[in-house]
DNA sequence: TGTGTTGTCTCCGCGTCGGG
DNA sequence: CCCGACGCGGAGACAACACA
């Protein structure tokens, strides 16, 4: 592969987009900000990078000091990427770019939003609540996708990939295309749960509670 | 040792850019 | 406008490794 182009300037803009400018780059990490990834967690994310260029990238970042590989330690013993702390900095960023493209005026959303997304999307439009008596924690499935989500004195603390260490106070089961209506706002929470197309579970205050904190 | 997983390498086509 | 150089990205082959 050919030496990367850099822009040569000493502007932070510049220097960001230095490591961060590459085809496919920003969307790695997006979906590295709710935990650590499997090269082919990586590549079922993202299905029309190729392996080489998903590889490439990967190298890339980890040169940066944007991301790092780890070894888990048996059974599982695969490798993972994962942010390094200077990397993690990208996550309000991420967002904020994330709640800037969704107001686009002239590009059409296309294609369906994958879990990751769905979740970031939360996040990013999460409404913090000055409730001091709203800390919860929460389970959300997305298809065959769980996350855990922390809720504290109305502040959303965590996000990650993965079931929560400990018991949730809530569950909300549904699928990529409901919680993305919900999100979006072309459709209303009592219809989704209406039609089955999504389920409250465990304390369902605390669960209508949130999904009224998140969308655009 | 065979198999599956993970990651890399090489080759090639395509698009862009700059010089003549 | 043409042509060559260069960069990017994809396909497929291949290597390294883990595990049964």
């Amino acid at each position: 592969m050919a030496a990367k182009r850099r822009y040569d300037d000493g502007c932070g803009v510049a220097l960001a987009m230095d490591v961060l400018g590459e085809r496919w780059t920003m969307l790695i990490i997006r979906d590295l900000l709710l935990g650590p990834q499997r090269f082919v967690d990586l590549q079922a994310g993202l299905p029309d990078i190729s392996p080489n260029v998903l590889s490439h990238r990967l190298r890339e970042l980890q040169e940066s000091g944007v991301l790092q590989r780890r070894t888990l330690p048996p059974p599982a013993a695969s490798r993972v990427y994962e942010l390094t702390d200077w990397g993690a900095e990208l996550a309000p960023i991420v967002s904020a770019l994330g709640l800037w493209g969704s107001r686009t005026p002239i590009m059409p959303r296309t294609g369906e939003m994958r879990a990751n997304s769905l979740m970031l999307s939360l996040r990013s439009t999460f409404s913090p609540s000055d409730e001091p008596d709203w800390s919860a924690n929460y389970e959300i499935r997305i298809g065959a996708d769980i996350f855990a989500v922390r809720v504290i004195s109305g502040r959303l603390t965590e996000m990650a990939r993965g079931q929560a260490a400990g018991p949730a106070d809530a569950a909300i089961i549904t699928d990529h295309k409901t919680l993305g209506l919900l999100v979006n706002h072309e459709e209303d929470l009592e219809t989704s749960v209406g039609s089955g197309r999504m389920t409250l579970a465990g304390d369902v205050g605390a669960a209508r509670r949130f999904l009224a904190a998140v969308g655009l």
